[in-house]
DNA sequence: CGCCTATCTTGACGATGGAAAGAGGCCAAA
DNA sequence: TTTGGCCTCTTTCCATCGTCAAGATAGGCG
């Protein structure tokens, strides 16, 4: 933030600054361009600095995995609270967080999602998307309080694989190539809702 | 296919063997350990050989997803074409080939999805995926024949994410991670069954 | 005040994608 | 059948990459 920091030897926070830089680059030039080495020449440091802070390119690129999906189940959480109203209408909620963050970070989320591919393990005990699984059972379970457990575990699949489904094929360009933001996010609302109705159906 | 091919300076058809090797290897290590010169390797020939039929490693990457397309789109074809039913019960087919189409080539399917994050550009008029929203379309205009083209592109819409997220959770082991291969097959099912069933009330 | 150690730099290695130039063999025209 | 041209493949080279090993630097603790 200073604006010109008259840093010599030491950097101060190299690893912040790699994170950072490294989020950048990866929007900037998708996984596959993505380089330790241009990480370090942003962040204004020899190419082996990284090293001391991370592992390994993947132990960075894991970094930014994890404080993604810690982002976007914060993101998910803070939308479903400022509704507050019904559940369905919570429900909804989280999935407009989940959409607005993966619009927001396209080259993250789709990382975060294609883990397997990408060959990026996190810590063994680690929560990857747990925690949003946690935040729409809670909310499927609180409409479907007297659905068999399997109902309820299969709403929530359900809930989850719609809003996922949907900003996939949006950051692909799949879905609504040409259409403009607002009626793209229409069209999000609309998936939305039906997967909503649906689960509120499932209650009998 | 000959046991031992004797082959000389030239290979006879390398351009397939690059595709097939290519294949492989994409599955086997994920497409951040994708090498041209291990494929190459595969194929027994010089590491530059393969410039004479791909101009770039990212142009025998887009002929991997070009092929995998097209064999997406006949997967789910064949399978809503061996049910012949309710259009209901065929729209769920279609989703059944494309899970088994993902199920069977997770690095290639994940690949195909993630061209944007991998900045892999096909043909400027290039199908793409252009054959599933088709198929998809056919049958839920047949279920819709009367709604609006509104609610018509919303259900086409509804119905492709619902089943690309699953399928796409599942790949990431989000989704049934421990399950068994029978118990996943039931879970997506269900996911398709809900959606065929919104689908079909969608036309009142 | 002086050392200790975490932090950063320099330099090196093997591997990669790609370009350039030469060798090899197939085929069609004479 | 011979010959010339051209497509295929090989060899060699270059810049860049991730990672490792050693050395330089400096902040902080004794």
């Amino acid at each position: 933030m200073s604006p010109t920091k008259p840093r010599g030897y030491h950097h101060g926070d190299l690893r912040e600054a790699l994170v950072a830089s490294g989020r950048k680059l990866l929007e900037e030039k998708g996984i596959r361009g993505f380089t330790l080495r241009e990480c370090a020449r942003r962040a204004e440091v020899s190419h082996a600095a990284p090293a001391h802070h991370f592992a390994s390119m993947d132990d960075l690129l894991a970094e930014l995995v994890r404080r993604g999906f810690a982002e976007l189940t914060a993101a998910m959480s803070a939308e479903a609270e400022r509704i507050k109203g019904e559940p369905a209408a919570r429900l909804v909620g989280l999935g407009v967080g989940y959409m607005a963050f993966g619009a927001a970070n396209p080259a993250l989320f789709q990382l975060m999602f294609s883990r397997e591919a990408n060959r990026i393990e996190l810590d063994q005990g680690e929560a990857g998307a747990d925690g949003i699984r946690r935040l729409q059972a809670g909310i499927v379970e609180e409409i479907l309080v007297d659905a068999s457990a399997e109902v309820r575990q299969r709403m929530v699949d359900f809930a989850w694989a719609s809003m996922h489904g949907f900003i996939t094929l949006v950051l692909e360009g799949e879905i609504g190539g040409r259409d403009s933001s607002r009626g793209l996010k229409s069209r999000g609302l609309a998936v939305l809702a039906a997967m909503a109705e649906t689960v509120v159906r499932a209650a009998r």
